[in-house]
DNA sequence: TTCTCATATACTCATATGGGAATGTGTAAA
DNA sequence: TTTACACATTCCCATATGAGTATATGAGAA
């Protein structure tokens, strides 16, 4: 199990607790999360790492494409996420991203991904 | 409201986890949090006032003693420190602490406090 | 007023952190 | 075996962070 602040030092960056809220809810791979959250594809790679690294995500490569699930094994983890996603309107950043996630077909730039039954 | 990163990032520090756990027991001073921590009070002070700059804490002086109190505002803080203590023995440093604040007479050096009724 | 004690702050330093730009790696298609 | 695309990593830099030591502040006691 990891130290609850090595949990919180992750959870303190507002990218990656973006990311973590994303995965809350469905697995996705690195070109869905810079399609939604619009940020530059090796900060996403590089926090991904880090989420890595402790555990918190597991990745999975599908022919070109590398999806990140999260792991739901850490209670702490779970908890604020679940926290978080319960009361999403009062965290305005955060329900954009839900609703970009919900229509993501839109903000696939280049990358046009087809992976059936996940 | 806080931003949750900003929350996280003051959770992200052992020092300042460890006094959010005690006061969210009860309020406590800070000859106490440096007796039953056993942190240098520097240490303690400057985390108290990051603490209270972000509005988790609140101070209030008593004669020569300044009691710091959480305050019970933030919902997310609240969830955290709450699923925290009721895994507390998942956690050896925080039950050792609660342990510590159970018997802080004995761990309060030169300062003896006494200051009845909070 | 002077002394003592509890607490806060300033100063300095070593280290950690996050990010951008460029480049490397690996896989699949042509 | 080239090309293209998804992703990872390296390099470098600016900034943030946490800590210790010393010192300042502030209140009560003498």
């Amino acid at each position: 199990m990891q130290q609850p602040t090595s949990v919180f030092k992750l959870l303190s960056d507002e990218t990656r607790l973006r990311i973590l809220m994303l995965l809350y809810r469905e697995p996705l791979c690195v070109c869905e999360l810079v399609g939604i959250l619009e940020v530059p594809q090796p900060r996403i790679s590089k926090n991904l790492a880090k989420l890595r690294d402790l555990g918190l995500v597991e990745d999975e490569r599908r022919e070109k494409f590398v999806f990140y699930a999260l792991k739901r094994e850490n209670p702490l983890l779970m908890q604020v996420l679940t926290t978080l996603s319960d009361d999403i309107d009062q965290y305005a950043m955060f329900e954009t991203d839900y609703q970009r996630l919900d229509a993501k077909e839109q903000y696939l730039n280049q990358c046009q991904i087809n992976v059936p039954n996940y």
